[in-house]
DNA sequence: ATAAAGGGTACTAATTCAGTCTGAATAAAA
DNA sequence: TTTTATTCAGACTGAATTAGTACCCTTTAT
């Protein structure tokens, strides 16, 4: 459907809330308190970010989750694709994938322009961006 | 997944393929045929694009469905929105929608203008330069 | 009249997504 | 050393969405 999935759009809201703290770690707990959204789904996501380097982790008591980034260095594909994986606007744009209808598609192979623009826009534009609302191209 | 959906991807495969021969109405089964398309699935499709105003469709005999803008007019947007409905990279842009997270929401809004720049990305693109693997800004 | 075509709707199957749960590992503090 | 707070890892479930199919009805050229 063209959309980011929800566990994406929450890692922003996380993010965005960890951005204006970013000295001492945060418990998920905390995390979830601040956002209000269910901890186990907080939980989650911090385990997909940590995975993708966007955050760092201490264990251990009054350990938590530290932004590695700040807000304005940290750019909105960069959590797209932690979180979901590599921008593909359609299957074939993933060269490990095996189109089935590759042998008749007249297209094949001309979505990789637009799916690049896509992800130029997205990595062109910081979190800090997104959260002031100017959004560049 | 910031992903269009198959079905919005055949779309562009049959549109195509309607480019080559605007000039007479081709029946979905032919349309299956070209393409190997499922015989079903262009049918479902073809519904979509009619009632969405990108092809015209004549009934009876000797009928079938045309496609009413020329490659290089049709945009991407018109596509995929014809297909999957308006374009909205998180829910929120879509003002009609009550977002369930709205009061403790930090980025509320903020992704109206991304979702715009994207937009225009898709809008700025034609089924022709598509094909023809130039995508421009 | 008849056959060829689209239109509408309902259904099933497959896939993806969101959210939950459990248990283990780790690190700091008592 | 023991306790406690916390992260880490992964499997699991249920819901929602998407893909694909099938059926029957209406329209129209011949």
């Amino acid at each position: 459907m063209l959309r980011i999935g929800k566990m994406t759009d929450y890692a922003f809201i996380i993010l965005n809330a960890l951005a204006e703290r970013p000295c001492k770690p945060m418990s998920a707990q905390a995390i979830s308190n601040l956002t209000k959204l269910p901890d186990p789904t907080v939980s989650k996501i911090m385990k997909i970010l940590s995975k993708g380097g966007l955050v760092s982790s201490t264990r251990g008591a009054s350990g938590g989750y530290k932004i590695i980034k700040s807000g304005d260095q940290l750019s909105l594909l960069e959590v797209v694709e932690a979180m979901e994986g590599k921008v593909t606007l359609v299957e074939c744009v993933d060269q490990t994938h095996n189109c089935s209808i590759r042998d008749n598609c007249n297209v094949h192979g001309s979505w990789n322009g637009v799916n690049q623009i896509l992800r130029n826009t997205l990595a062109g534009c910081s979190l800090e961006d997104l959260k002031q609302g100017r959004a560049n191209v």
